[in-house]
DNA sequence: AAATCTTTGTTAAAAATTTAACAACCATTA
DNA sequence: TAATGGTTGTTAAATTTTTAACAAAGATTT
């Protein structure tokens, strides 16, 4: 579809916050915008916006700028996100939780599915409405749901054990909120969300100064 | 302390990844570890590892390899975690409520002091056995417990308005999660973290193939 | 219709980061 | 004490990413 030749993944990230800032500016009646407003609007230079578009093609008129709502589509099918993608939490716990009752997941096209844990205590109650199932039921529920993403919010110590059965059950994309590093095989797209190492950033260059 | 000409941002998220496996490592009793060992548990190259380690200094033995608890030590230091960091969060909802009941920050020298809202419903209120605040008493908390560290989990449509108000009550490093660009003044160190974003990376690569 | 003003897309240059290679060094053994 | 094996720290090379510059192109003005 896209010519997929190697794209930063800085560039991945940056689109998602071109999309939402493109969305805020067609809503707002804003038909037109540069790369300097796009810019501006999420931290960047205008001269990475324009370059981080580039990869993919050519979306602006010049010396006009870019229609907000067409770059905003074009933005969104890059993603992927012109198609809706179904999503299994496994690990009812506090982050499980707090990400089964997040709106704004649906709202990019993500709806959460099923959610999986070991507690008995957990399984057959439901999170924001979303089934809680043992964990041997999730190649069933991945193959009638098709479910293409899973995010593990498990103790660290149960995640390279979550991802295999996940990866067994045809999953194709995984979030890994424990912080160990878990491995799959080739063909598995795999993020580490590490937020403890988040705070260990800031610290680090508070450090010195403290 | 340590020279701190440019360090790559990457690095810093890489040596909380060593730490974390340095301290499994010494608690299993395996005194020393080579690059190697570190590399493949964390999933970097070894030449990564020394590359990474040589902008602070040289803490292995040639022919050896490194003293677990040795580089632990070292690493925390680096990272600002031989002292202890007191935090607060601003969003008593969803994801506040996980980020305030998670014990990992703990063990990593992280303390969430207080919690800020201004839903009447929630103020006066506990998380975790954590107060909830009114906004109003922001400096006043920050000065008192010498907050340094302050994490957004508000709308993103008061993200910034936030980020303002911590500023001025003295708060000198922030987590955002709300899916918004935030600025602040020069100094302070801010971190976007944006869930959504991470999802899409995965949908960008799956999309293809879907 | 020519001149001017804007802003893109692209190319080149610069900067940053990662990878690779290897000399230096330590420990062990002969 | 010389030789061997193993691993670091460092330097150089390769690669990736960002920044800068500007020609190309559309809109507007004179
Ligand atoms: N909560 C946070 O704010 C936060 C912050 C940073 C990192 N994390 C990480 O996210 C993960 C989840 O954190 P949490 O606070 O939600 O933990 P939690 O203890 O509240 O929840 C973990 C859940 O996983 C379930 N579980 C345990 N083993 C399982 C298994 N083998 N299969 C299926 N389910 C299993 C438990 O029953 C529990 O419901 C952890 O790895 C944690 O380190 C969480
Ligand atoms: N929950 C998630 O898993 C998740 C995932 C991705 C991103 N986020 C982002 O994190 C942020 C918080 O998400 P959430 O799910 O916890 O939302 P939430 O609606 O559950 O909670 C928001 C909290 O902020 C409080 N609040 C609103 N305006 C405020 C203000 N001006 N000052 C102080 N408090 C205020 C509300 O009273 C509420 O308690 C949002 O920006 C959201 O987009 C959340």
């Amino acid at each position: 579809m896209f010519k997929k030749f190697k794209i930063p993944d800085a560039t991945i990230g940056r689109l998602s916050m071109y999309s939402r800032y493109l969305s805020e500016a067609d809503e707002k009646g804003i038909t037109t915008v540069s790369s300097q407003d796009i810019a501006q609007a999420t931290g960047v230079t205008p001269a990475q916006v324009r370059k981080d578009l580039a990869y993919f093609g050519e979306f602006g008129t010049r010396g006009v700028g870019y229609n907000s709502r067409e770059l905003y589509t074009y933005i969104m099918k890059i993603l992927g996100l012109d198609k809706r993608w179904s999503i299994a939490i496994v690990g009812a716990g506090n982050l499980g939780r707090a990400l089964s009752k997040y709106k704004g997941f649906q709202q990019r096209g993500f709806d959460i599915v099923c959610i999986f844990d070991n507690d008995p205590k957990k399984i057959g109650k439901k999170l924001a409405n979303i089934n809680i199932y043992p964990l041997d039921q999730l190649e069933e529920k991945v193959k009638e749901l098709k479910i293409d993403l899973g995010i593990i919010a498990v103790p660290a110590s149960a995640a390279q054990e979550v991802a295999d059965m996940l990866v067994g059950a045809g999953i194709r994309g995984i979030i890994n909120f424990a912080p160990i590093n878990v491995t799959v095989k080739e063909n598995i797209i795999l993020r580490r969300v590490d937020l403890a190492a988040q705070l260990e950033y800031l610290t680090y260059y508070l450090e010195e100064t403290r």
